[in-house]
DNA sequence: GGGCCTATCGCACTAAGGTGTAATAGCGGT
DNA sequence: ACCGCTATTACACCTTAGTGCGATAGGCCC
């Protein structure tokens, strides 16, 4: 059976907020449901931080010295670091929390903060973030194994997975429909699938198919 | 040739706002770029309209008598409704325009509305919408399609698309695997696909596939 | 030169998929 | 009772895919 709502314990919270008060309020809060807190004062801070790969979430105040929530979610992006962010904020205003929701924040919410509020879309972000991950763990996998692959077999790969039969995909590249098999071969072997369904189904997911 | 940008007049703009000198305005910039656009003073009025299936965007004000341009979103979404939004709004604030967002607008602008930037949000809504026009509507016949296949047909093509070899598939479902090739066969051509990759791939994009 | 990787091709054999025909059987509606 | 849909199986035949072994050849690095 898979948890489908895993216990607080199993999931981490990392609160950054400049602000004392409400950062050793968020982080009592969440500690008192038995969730496992870490507080930063800084993006930096956090930046520096070892984090463990449990699922989690990441409290964020907007405003802050240094680099502000934003430039850090924007950063965190950039390194394909996936962790669910429900921004807060004291003096935020409505491009701002634009700009944080299309770049995919959970939540955003204004101070002072309705603790139902965070409480629940921290609670969210943290199931929908513990639900994905393994997937992203798979395709992870799969990206890393597909980059192990030669140029042809990338190639050959293209061509199956948008289902050209070997005797065309031989005859697009100019080779012997043996030679596409043995590349075939390399690839299920290389990237660890047991079908072409799965072949096909993580190549989507994945984003890794060329276009035409 | 695929176009990448479509010329305006490709496009179709609807504008609902109460304020009839924001509307005429906003109506005036785009019919001034060549858009073609239609106006509402209500969000009923819009929905009484017969909409034409041209790739589009919404402009909608958030406040207006009668129905709210939020709740507006809401019924076009219960609807499958795709069309993209862009929310203008005059006394919005925070949680609303999050709320706006996380249900899928586009873009969510305070009055008085930066005219490049509305125009700019709204020109990438109706490419992005031009985009994936053709995708959706490929989904939505596959949906359909797999709609007239009979219940043990569809059972085989779950397990089709995961993967498993026809013998399988006929010890777990307690058939011969004759039976399975002759049904594999109908999902085939009821499909209208032509190839198992082209199945998977289908399958993955349109959420048919059902969980273990 | 020797080792390693990549790419190529051929052959033989096995397994799996796909098609067409035909037949049987139950179920529901006219 | 008859028709149509669904489900089932069998048989025959052909096409694809997959595997294992061997072999050649060019490029690169030490």
């Amino acid at each position: 059976m898979t948890t489908k709502h895993p216990k607080p314990a199993d999931a981490m919270i990392y609160v950054v907020d400049d602000d004392d008060l409400v950062r050793r309020a968020t982080v009592r809060t969440f500690a008192s449901l038995g969730f496992q807190v870490t507080s930063f004062q800084t993006a930096s801070e956090f930046l520096d931080h070892d984090r463990c790969d449990l699922p989690g979430c990441l409290i964020l105040d907007v405003q802050m010295p240094g680099q502000t929530g934003i430039e850090l979610q924007q950063e965190l992006a950039a390194h394909h670091v996936d962790l669910p962010i429900v921004f807060i904020t004291g003096h935020g205003d409505i491009p701002m929390s634009v700009k944080a929701m299309k770049a995919g924040a959970v939540d955003f919410l204004p101070k002072p903060v309705d603790e139902q509020q965070l409480v629940q879309a921290v609670s969210q972000a943290i199931n929908r973030h513990a639900e994905t991950r393994h997937q992203t763990a798979e395709l992870d996998e799969f990206r890393r194994r597909v980059d192990t692959l030669t140029k042809r077999e990338h190639e050959v790969m293209n061509l199956v997975v948008r289902g050209v039969l070997n005797k065309q995909i031989a005859r697009r590249l100019g080779i012997a429909e043996d030679t596409v098999k043995v590349h075939r071969g390399r690839v299920m072997s290389k990237t660890g699938v047991d079908s072409l369904a799965e072949l096909v189904r993580l190549s989507e997911r994945s984003g890794v198919a060329a276009p035409d």
